[in-house]
DNA sequence: GGCTAAAATTGGATCGATTCAAAAATACAC
DNA sequence: GTGTATTTTTGAATCGATCCAATTTTAGCC
């Protein structure tokens, strides 16, 4: 109806205007790009014929094609889509990404499939000039996928071992370090590790001989830095059970299931992420367990929830916003060379952690 | 250094390595499109020369051009890109957005602007198949930047009186009745009501006028609908004082201080959205004001934080991820014609709101 | 009016692919 | 060995703009 809104047969190009008004398509064009240097009478007209046809302006494919330039990033995931807007670790990465690209202007490009292929299709043909990788599972496969674009990259998060990838991320050692120093020096000395998976989709109980094949380095440094700093206290690392989560609900309760069904269970839990810790204070709350009065709990991340949570729990804060602030820089001031930041993280004490109970 | 990360020149097309293998661009293409059609010694042939010359693959910025569906629907705000991170209300939307993009393996570009000006070339220029517009300030400036694109779109939440235009929303009158009608038959007679703005950049106490000749079709329609159920319990509205924020902390608050200056103060409050309702309830806590033992407050949206605060707020529920939803396929399977859809909200009673104390 | 400098306009080349009708090569049958 | 059917390959046309060197117009001045 409304002349605006044929939504059939739409083939105005600036060439057709162009020819109507009666110019060249340079000019035509520069009445666009560089109003400025085109004579005012001209203009108008030029103008004029584009209203008349439904001209709806430059078709940005076209200058795009030109240009070379997209003016966007693309963040890229194995996760759905909806993870960007539902994990609260991601959600403080995208508002620092966000923050980085709206000072220069650049647009987000969200990329993520359900398989494999449409993954691989999706990264071979986003329209972005780099990528940021949340390399959360099969973050090796997404690495390989974006190096065929050949476009600047950096990963995210789990400190890749390959040097020449750019990545931005903690000092897992050193942060692991200092959860498990914090508990032991409360007092604690019968540990569980609530851990985020070693390798592609796996669950369950874990073996030394599992860890030391870790293929995500991020779980395998923070399982590290957690013995290296229990053993300092004379506590035997390898009694420690280690159960492997997927950073889920369901796989955390299970792994809670399995740690408390021990004789001996233990009276502090490391947790390897803010949700894996959140999903464990809900679970011993529920089975009437006192937080921190029968079992301590430290997280990892530092989420803003994380200060939310009843009670507010003790965590390793990463500068989640700033790692993010910083990747976007990385694309959008992309110099050809690679960059790899270790950004240090910090103790926050709250109160989900304490000493042990008397009687253990 | 690494053969693969030149990142100087690097202008090797389709067309150089169909030369280097001998074949022409169009045998070329075929390889990386079609390859079934091409003979197998020829297709290897034409993938070692590209692996030779370190061709990233066919670009996308070359096939858009002659494929002309980008495969990527573009999400529009004039707040900025965080906020689709951050605000609760959004992220549900966005989430629900996502998951309708999964389904059909479609991308989201975000879009946003710090000024009006680059507000409008990003917009102009951005890469999409259509857009979903949160329109929440500067609404109307958005359908009219976004309408010159000539592309699909679809306005959320505010529905927009503009029939032209494509949007899905919730009745705001209806909720806004449930809202109002909830608190008054558990008693109250003394409310107020903290808004949403009434037009862009405004904020304060609003008269009768300016409700009438609000800009914004939603924040009206919730506080027609107030008005209609309060007036059937026979309370005066027009002494009703009504406060215009922005949605956001420090506006909140003001209109908390003017509305409880008064002599007379409401028992009962009526928050425009979640937001407001839950900062409302922090305020009021912050004092020593009980809820819902002193004054209810009643939220809007619905959000999932809203069941989390304590008190738990009780609010109307809109079907925000749904709408998201549909927003998404209104886009993804566009037809050509204005669609426009109203669902239906729900009041959640929780716990911020009970009967007025016996003193008032 | 004639001349020069400055401003505006032109139109071909280019960005990097895909498409498709026509031509060439191959396969098969007799 | 010839003719027909089938599979491959070719190369010009197209997608929609921007850029820029060359050309044409206009402006300014004597």
């Amino acid at each position: 109806m409304a002349s605006s809104t044929e939504g059939n047969t739409r083939p105005v190009r600036l060439a057709d205007i162009a020819k109507a008004a009666g110019v060249s398509h340079g000019t035509a064009s520069n009445v666009f790009s560089r109003p400025e240097i085109v004579r005012e009478e001209v203009r108008e007209r030029v103008k004029a014929a584009a209203e008349a046809m439904g001209y709806a302006g430059p078709d940005p494919k076209g200058r795009l094609l030109r240009a070379g330039k997209v003016n966007a990033i693309g963040v890229a995931t194995t996760e759905p889509l909806s993870y960007f807007f539902e994990d609260p670790f991601a959600r403080t990465m995208m508002a620092g990404i966000s923050e980085a690209c709206d000072a220069t202007g650049a647009g987000i490009a969200l990329v993520s499939a359900g398989n494999e292929e449409k993954l691989a299709w999706n990264i071979q043909s986003a329209l972005v000039d780099g990528f940021i990788l949340f390399c959360i599972e099969g973050g090796l496969r997404l690495v390989e996928l974006t190096r065929e674009r050949k476009l600047p990259f950096v990963a995210l998060e789990l400190g890749f071992d390959d040097d020449t990838v750019s990545a931005i991320g903690v000092d897992n050692v050193a942060g692991a370090r200092l959860a498990a120093h914090h508990l032991a020096k409360l007092g604690h000395r019968r540990f569980a590790v609530l851990s985020l998976p070693f390798a592609d989709d796996r669950t369950g109980p874990v073996s030394p001989e599992q860890v030391r094949t870790a293929v995500y380095p991020g779980t395998r440094d923070r399982l590290v830095g957690y013995f290296e700093a229990l053993s300092r206290f004379g506590i035997d690392t390898a009694g420690i059970p280690v159960y492997e989560t997927e950073n889920d609900e369901a796989s955390t309760r299970a792994g809670l299931e399995t740690i408390f069904a021990s004789a001996e269970p233990p009276t502090a839990i490391l947790a390897m992420s803010d949700r894996i810790a959140m999903v464990a204070i809900e679970w011993l709350a529920a089975r009437g367990i006192a937080v921190p009065g029968d079992v301590s709990v430290i997280g990892f991340d530092g989420v803003p929830d994380a200060a939310l949570c009843n009670p507010p729990l003790t965590t390793i804060a990463q500068p989640i916003a700033e790692i993010g602030r910083r990747a976007a820089r990385t694309i959008l001031d992309f110099d050809g060379t690679v960059r790899r930041e270790t950004l240090g993280v910090e103790l926050v004490v709250r109160a989900s952690s304490g000493s042990p109970p008397k009687t253990a």
